[in-house]
RNA sequence: GCCCCUGUAGUUCAACGGAUAGAACACCUCCCUUCUAAGGAGGGGAUCUAAGUUCGAUUCUUAGCGGGGGCACCA
């Protein structure tokens, strides 16, 4: 709300120069000699004294009546400062944040909301895990955070698809099959040799003991066996509270013949060359990489080419995959191959998430599919519950590497800080039980310093939001989430909001807990977290 | 050898090139006859090393030392 309003001002004063709006530290015992540092901060007077050659304390002397004299400043801010070593700050005045208040509880729901995302279409993939095998952590992080990402395009104007593929053609589903077909054997009392290249989870033997039961036929295994992964991934996807709007075949991209014409089309375009009887994709002077290996079967990067491709053809204006840090060569191949179709490169972008390592019983452990060594999605979801998993993720940046120590996840469960968050909502609503029937006034009222912390909290919203639309950084909501709870928290100690014989102030603080009630749920939704009525 | 990510309190994580580096957990001291103590008040405790760029570096550059992940006719 502020931090846009004061670029734009700021820009139409001074439009050669850039500079940054800035959060000043808050710091926490103002009491102890700490200064007051505002609500804003601008470092103009350093710009300003380097192309000027001067110091930024003569600069900021020059600047300073820029503001304090213009009187769209003095609607806001009750003091505009400049403090060594050269920043500008804005001190928010109370009759503003009062008034944005009254604002931000008319907008109600759609507070926060923008139109930033108009007129993009974005194709949101993620998770995408090989149907080899069920969910695992990992793919637990690459869903809270896909999924979150999601709802905040869509809260700022994009239109999005949340979409998870599925590698259900190659080598990696024939090997399962195989496994499974041999676990089936095995189960019928013959004696098998099960290689060590094949799937040795205890997952094969379960589903091999359920195709024996259904009585599924040898031809129909592979088939069935993805089916069924599939339908493993969709249900462990659903108890995450991640709902995906699609989930995308790769063998509708052979069947359609795509993944045939995209070829014909790089061939045709000169970007392919023949050598021991593959087909390779140029990828530059030092590298290329196979699209058609010399038994004619396709890779996954032409496959990728087709699928990214076909979005595009779908009416995406961009293409966004989250992928695990593992992938991180594959970038330049696939990017190669959609600019090579004569495609902007830059409308796919690919985001990557570093690895969870998995730590049990004191060590760590190396997770393998193919090994059966991971740790399930289902079993963690069990354990631990939805919201403290989904919230574990969120609160970390997605280049974070992440150690998930299992035992203490369990230990500790009760102790996530998501319950900090739930625990200021579900307070909040005892406190509205409590005042019901009685009216919420105007905020005239206001006039507490944790009062005026929760509304400078709230009309941040919005910034928070759009800026995470810009730079992906997720964690950014719930660190604010857990933020604004700890200022209610503290609020909440040190002032009553029923008041027997004040029902002036009463109103005017059953006002702010409104709006606060109404962005905790806000980030609660975004984040795919339950907002519980009490607790 | 080359490429990507990373090194911050005892632990798990924050910090848009900005001001006195924030939380949580753990540890120590307090606070429930007033709206939920899953809470609040207070305390101790950290930027891997060395140079450099900058008015200013946890952040950028270079080198070194750790950790994770890639460098396939696997996905």
């Amino acid at each position: 709300m502020v931090k846009e309003w004061l670029r734009k001002k700021i820009s139409s004063k001074f439009p050669d120069i850039e500079f940054d709006i800035l959060t000043p530290p808050s710091f926490a015992k103002a009491s102890e000699g700490k200064p007051d540092l505002g609500d804003y901060s601008v470092n103009l007077a350093f710009i300003v004294a380097k192309r000027d050659g001067i110091s930024p304390m003569e600069a900021g002397k020059n600047l300073i009546g820029e503001f304090s004299g213009d009187k769209e400043f003095s609607k806001k801010f009750s003091k505009i400062q400049f403090v060594p070593p050269g920043f500008i700050n804005f001190y928010l005045s109370e009759e503003f944040l009062r008034l944005s208040l009254e604002t931000i509880i008319k907008e109600g729901d759609k507070f926060g909301d923008s139109e930033a995302g108009k007129g993009t279409k974005i194709n949101l993939e993620f998770v995408s895990a090989n149907p080899t095998g069920p969910l695992t952590v990992g793919n637990a992080r690459s869903a809270s955070f896909g999924d979150t990402l999601g709802n905040i395009f869509k809260k700022t104007g994009y239109e999005v698809r949340k979409e998870y593929y599925i590698n259900d053609v190659g080598n990696q589903v024939n090997k399962l099959a195989e496994s499974v077909k041999l676990r089936m054997l095995e189960l019928k009392g013959e004696k098998v040799e099960f290689g060590p290249d094949l799937y040795q989870g205890e997952y094969v033997k379960e589903i091999a003991k359920e195709f024996l039961d259904k009585v599924v036929s040898e031809k129909d295994i592979p088939g069935q066996v993805i089916k069924a992964m599939t339908d493993g991934a969709k249900s462990s996807a659903k108890k995450m509270g991640v709902e995906f709007d699609e989930w995308f075949p790769e063998s509708r991209l052979h069947e359609s013949g795509e993944v045939k014409e995209v070829l014909a089309e790089l061939e045709l375009r000169g970007f392919i060359v023949e050598e021991d009887g593959a087909k390779w994709l140029k990828i530059n002077d030092d590298q290329k990489a196979v699209l058609v290996k010399s038994d004619g079967s396709t890779t996954y990067l032409l496959n990728d080419i087709a699928y990214t491709k076909n979005k595009f053809e779908r009416g995406f204006t961009s293409a966004l995959n989250i992928w695990g840090a593992d992938h991180h060569g594959d970038i330049i191949r696939l990017k190669t191959g959609v600019a090579a179709l004569g495609y902007d490169p830059d409308r796919l972008e690919i985001l990557l998430h570093q690895f969870v390592s998995i730590k049990e019983k004191g060590e760590l452990q190396k997770m393998s599919k193919r090994a059966g060594r991971f740790v399930l999605f289902d079993e963690l979801l069990a354990e631990v519950g939805k919201d403290a998993v989904r919230f574990f993720f969120l609160t970390r940046d997605l280049n974070t590497h992440m150690e998930f120590d299992i035992d203490l996840a369990k230990k500790q469960s009760k102790e996530n800080p998501v319950f900090y968050i739930q625990y200021a909502f579900a307070r909040l609503n005892s406190v509205f039980a409590k005042a019901e029937g009685t009216r919420t006034g105007n905020a005239d009222r206001i006039k507490e310093e944790e009062e005026f912390r929760l509304l400078k909290d709230l009309i941040k919203l919005p910034e928070i939001i759009e800026d995470i639309s810009q730079n992906y950084q997720v964690h950014h909501l719930a660190r604010y989430a857990l933020n604004l709870a700890g200022d209610f928290h503290k609020f909440y100690e040190k002032h009553h909001i029923i008041q027997e014989n004040d029902t002036e102030l009463q109103s005017a603080r059953l006002l702010l807990a409104r709006g606060v009630h109404m962005v905790l749920r806000i980030c609660l939704d975004l984040m795919g977290l339950s907002a519980p009525e009490r607790m």
